[in-house]
DNA sequence: CAGCATCCTGAAAGATACTG
DNA sequence: CAGTATCTTTCAGGATGCTG
């Protein structure tokens, strides 16, 4: 990782102001890493809604791959963000849940998709705006 | 042996549980598409404390190429998220600032980076417990 | 100073096929 | 059912050099 010469300013006292980056933005670049790739968040939030098994999700889920969405209970079990419960049964059962952790993440990513909700279209004219104006 | 009915899913009334993903995951696909870059929210967070001109805010934000915080500032102009004021001067000068909608998405993103600062190091444990029963 | 033009790479993701 | 295994594509992002 990168050391950080924070101190190279001295004179801005930013980082008190607005402690998202306090950390010069390893805060940030944690979640971003963590729960920014194009299924997570989705995942989650389907999840939110209680314990479901692979294929259940897989259909929940617009979209997903069976590879993609593989990949991404594993690392989201990895995270200790969500639970895998494999029966022993056949046909075989596996379920997915949330941990606790995994639901304190749903809070914040409920903020997050409010903003995107409320300020889509303002967005959404602004860059037909910018691309209007810029060929 | 049948264990308990997995009560998950009685049609799909989750949609109404949760908003994260009521639309099908575009609210949420959405903005990820929109800050989940590299920069974005960094840079976001930088302006954060005032309006700042290119060179300034390549110095504070650690790590971005000149290539990438270009790009970056342009999407966000694009989105209305920052403005960017040329002036005529020689040598140039350029200031960015955020716009009102800019600033509103701060306060999301400290929610997420809050978050992600509680359970950093939860997760990083959880990883490395299972990175290590997993070879 | 504030950038754009190029070239290049690795990692993320999609498509498809196969299996315990 | 619940996944792997491969192969291919895409493209964000880094490095470098040049300019109004």
């Amino acid at each position: 990782m990168e050391s950080e010469p924070t101190s190279s300013q001295a004179g801005t006292p930013y980082e008190r102001t607005c402690t998202i980056r306090g950390d010069g933005g390893r805060a940030i670049r944690a979640v971003l890493d963590r729960v920014a790739d194009k299924w997570t968040l989705l995942v989650v939030a389907t999840l939110a809604s209680g314990r479901m098994r692979f294929t259940e999700l897989h259909r929940h889920v617009p979209g997903v791959s069976q590879r993609m969405l593989s990949l991404t209970l594993r690392n989201l079990e990895r995270d200790g963000l969500a639970t895998r419960t494999a029966y022993a049964e056949v046909p075989p059962r596996v379920e997915y849940d949330l941990t606790p952790m995994g639901r304190s993440l749903i809070a914040p990513a409920l903020t997050l998709a409010s903003w995107a909700i409320e300020n889509n279209t303002d967005i959404e004219m602004s860059r037909a705006a910018y691309d209007a104006r810029t060929p």
